[in-house]
RNA sequence: UGGGGGAUCGUCUAGUGGUAGGACUGCGGACUCUGACUCCGCCAACGGGGGUUCGAAUCCCUCUCCCCCAGCCA
């Protein structure tokens, strides 16, 4: 590990806290609400708290922050688990929650009572906005605020009790109704809710706020960096606040980064669950959704997604990242890692006139053509094959080296073709290709050393496996979706298109969900959810770089 | 017309008074039995205006723009 350069603000000062021996030992927890998956902004928080703790040999706690009951659910427990695991960290015995600490919490709360800087009011929620003023008006005092120490204390114990119905009372700082930061309105600290908490069961009816809560955990864990995202910073105050009240042991320092917002994509939990609701995708891991959940099983490679929060940097700058970056950084680790197979997605018949029908040719192809230790494997060869029905035109550009007319091409693994004869059915449409073979090409062992411009992919007719092969786009047809309130307005309509394919023959048994490269098509993988032997089912993790569809492009809008 | 933050190539990011660098993208080329990979090259930025200084992205003044805050959500 080099200085300076790579060492974001928040490095930097943890760096300088070790130095100037502030600390010893870093010590940061990753807190999120189960009350949905986590996503590709919760990768940086996690990448970020976990991070900072390997590096520097310290802890991270993996905390809950389960304060509020009702809108949090024992399936996001789970699923959190499963994704920071699987991003590659572990928390190890520091597994907490804030409700862990609801005792401590509420005796802390009373402490504020008697410290005469926290009080019980009566006022109803809308009452206690009105009176909070405006961001240019101040805000005025609760008529409950100077209530005396015995009888916010024994109003808080009632409340505690379950004497009281929701929304009756909250416990509420007495701070200053003037702040010009609005959190410091005499913000609530506690509010009754008479409802089962996922852990606590109905042990509480009164629910710390976050405000009070987080500060409050953080310091009772040691909790020396408390790294949290932007929107949090004028909770800061608030957040000093508790702690210069209470004197806890420890003092947390709260540190404020930009979220990560990647383009064409939402990150809102809310509006994600509605995605759900509205049958838009399948489940918090379609494959589409930005959750880690949904990452995972479209195949991304948590490698990948590490790399990617770590080039997107640590600053206090607003994001919006470009998808090809993510996506960059899938190819760049899925290249060195998965093995090449041939699939045709959209088949087009190719007939070899001059092969002899019924001769299998196995053919040796590579596993991987930069990684020979990767090894080789087999496959059929013969008279009949599919080949990519983009790899055919009748009446080709210049720059086509693919199969035309009267044209030759190289079949991946195979022989040089040349094709012979277009067949069409009545309305025009070409339904087959008559071609020949040149025995003497054959791929490794060909007597010629012929070349031609074009290779491309085929798999034999009579041994490909049928799969079906789903193919991803963006969700949104707006690069900062993030941005609009109705959101079902500009969904991408072909954000999943599901193709019938076929498959060369060694990718019939696959029982996992490693990833594989179609050769010339992008990165795939089975579905974790659908796939099955007998009906294969295949993710598009990513498409390969495409200078050709580049080149169409500019052809198409040049002309 | 309150408070808190932030502005560097299209995007992300380095830089802390001394040649504005990297990554992604884009463009051009080499190579190629993947139009992939790899390699080479190119385009491209300090929000505006003043000031201090031999010298400013960096310090000072000023303006502009963007984000966040009025939950008994986190």
């Amino acid at each position: 590990m080099s200085d300076a350069p790579g060492r974001d603000f928040i490095r930097q000062i943890i760096f300088e806290d070790l130095e100037s021996g502030k600390h010893d030992e870093i010590v940061t927890r990753f807190p999120p609400e189960p009350n949905g998956y986590l996503h590709i902004g919760h990768v940086m928080s996690i990448c970020l708290n976990f991070g900072v703790g390997v590096e520097n040999d310290g802890r991270t706690f993996l905390r809950y922050d389960d304060t509020n009951p009702g809108k949090e659910k024992q399936e996001y427990v789970d699923a959190i688990e499963r994704d920071v695991h699987w991003l590659g960290f572990d928390w190890g015995d520091r597994l907490t929650h804030a409700s862990d600490y609801f005792e401590r919490l509420y005796e802390s709360a009373e402490k504020l009572i008697e410290l005469g800087v926290a009080y019980v009011d009566d006022l109803s929620a809308e009452e206690i906005r009105e009176y909070r003023g405006t961001l240019t008006e101040p805000g005025k005092n609760s008529p409950y605020r100077d209530r005396s120490v015995e009888e916010n204390l024994d109003l808080f114990r009632r409340m505690r009790a379950g004497e009281f119905e929701d929304g009756t009372h909250v416990l509420r700082a007495k701070i200053d109704m003037a702040s010009p930061n609005m959190n410091m309105r005499d913000p609530t600290i506690y509010r009754i809710r008479h409802l089962d908490h996922q852990r606590t069961g109905d042990t509480w009816c009164i629910y710390p706020m976050y405000d009070y809560a987080h500060g409050l955990s953080d310091a009772y864990e040691g909790i020396t960096h408390s790294l949290c995202t932007l929107e949090f910073e004028d909770h800061r105050p608030l957040y000093d606040w508790f702690l210069d009240q209470l004197q806890p042991e420890h003092r947390p320092r709260q540190i404020e980064f930009s979220r990560l917002n990647l383009a064409y994509t939402i990150t809102s939990k809310r509006k994600l669950g509605l995605l759900i609701e509205n049958n838009v995708v399948s489940g918090w891991d379609d494959p589409r959704m930005p959750t880690i959940a949904g990452m995972r099983r479209r195949g991304y490679p948590a490698l990948a997604l590490r790399d990617f929060v770590k080039r997107a940097g640590v600053t206090k700058k607003d994001k919006l990242i470009e998808m090809g970056a993510l996506e960059n950084c899938v190819r760049e680790d899925l290249g060195d890692i998965a093995e090449r197979r041939m699939a045709v997605l959209r088949p087009l018949k190719v007939v070899l006139t001059n092969y002899p029908e019924g001769q299998v040719e196995m053919m040796e192809a590579m596993n991987h053509p930069n990684n020979p230790d990767m090894g080789t494997r087999e496959i059929p060869f013969s008279r009949e094959l599919w080949i990519e029905q983009d790899d055919f035109m009748e009446e080709a550009p210049r720059k086509f080296f693919r199969l035309k007319p009267g044209g030759e091409v190289r079949l991946r693994f195979g022989y040089i073709i040349k094709c012979e004869e277009v067949v069409k059915d009545a309305d025009g449409n070409v339904t087959e290709l008559h071609c020949t073979y040149d025995p003497e090409t054959r791929s490794g062992a060909g007597s010629s050393d012929r070349k031609v411009k074009g290779t491309i992919h085929w798999v034999s007719a009579a041994h490909g496996i049928r799969a079906t092969v789903r193919l991803y786009d963006r969700l949104f047809t707006v690069p900062d979706p993030n941005g609009v309130d109705d959101f079902m307005d500009i969904l991408n309509p072909d954000s999943l298109e599901t193709v019938a394919a076929f498959l060369e023959p060694t990718l019939a048994d696959v029982t996992g969900n490693d990833p594989v490269q179609f050769e010339r098509l992008g990165y795939f993988c089975p579905d974790s959810k659908d796939h099955t032997v007998e009906n294969p089912v295949f993710n598009r993790i990513v498409t390969l770089r495409d200078s050709w569809a580049k080149i169409e492009k500019q052809a198409m809008s040049g002309s």
